[in-house]
DNA sequence: CTCCGTGCAAAGCATTTGCATGATG
DNA sequence: CATCATGCAAATGCTTTGCACGGAG
């Protein structure tokens, strides 16, 4: 186990916010969803099945705050809805169906280096980055 | 100039689409417009810069037609709204600014030679795929 | 006591849909 | 002239905002 809740916390902490139980359930749904980036309504029904009660608003709110400190991550999977995901330090990339909507992670990265390139040739500070991929999985291929 | 309406229309015609006024305007407009992907309020406002009349709901409509028959690529940039480009065959990649919004185009492209290696590890077809990097750009760095 | 965080309700936008009208091949 | 495309208005859905209440230090 790589991902700990305290890791996170002391990060949320040490920028002088606090560390609320809304804050600490969105935290635990993240980590337990790390393969599988939520939307905001996502994360919200999550926090009702673990019998927890958090407004979507809260929701809304605490993933902004995530992402700005750099504990989460912003993905698109082109389906008109924000999804997070909880930051391990490692890329994360989708392959999306277009047909079944199956999404399969990869963490397959030229990235680094790509981004390494980038900075040196323009002169941008990267901070974050988000590729998927769109296509047809091995299934619905055949389905066609 | 590599991009030519007419390449576009036969692509439109080919697929039993019809060629109308509307969309021969967006389609110009989305050429003009190569390097800077345009949201669909932003094809609505050139529409009537250009003096033609288009409905904000054909924009939506035409733009999504497009999308399926590779003839526009989607992009998102985080800012909420969906924005899209002419495909002229060639990867383009963004460098987007979270200080002052700029953003720059790349075409320095490791992706061709992911996908396949995706494609070959998953079985994944891969039709479309979307990169952007977010951070700071040289001066927004220097004024912070 | 002062802040910061929360949650409700309402507002704000981007996007989609229903439907009657209009244009195209 | 049958079919497909358009455009308005209304609906939808995701996200944000205003504001009063509540809790932690």
């Amino acid at each position: 186990m790589d991902i700990s809740i305290d890791e996170f916390t002391r990060k949320i902490r040490s920028r002088g916010y606090k560390l609320t139980p809304q804050r600490r359930v969105i935290l635990e749904i993240l980590i337990k969803n790390k393969d599988n980036p939520l939307t905001p309504e996502g994360v919200y029904k999550q926090v009702k099945i673990s019998c927890s009660e958090v407004g979507l608003t809260t929701v809304y709110r605490t993933l902004e705050l995530l992402r700005k400190i750099g504990v989460v991550n912003h993905v698109h999977f082109h389906d008109g809805c924000d999804r997070y995901e909880i930051n391990d330090g490692k890329p994360h990339h989708y392959l999306i169906c277009l047909n079944c909507g199956k999404v399969e992670r990869t963490n397959l990265c030229f990235i680094d280096k790509m981004q390494k390139i980038l900075e040196k040739d323009t002169a941008f500070k990267i901070t974050e980055h988000c590729l998927s991929f769109f296509g047809y999985c091995r299934f619905c291929q055949l389905r066609k």
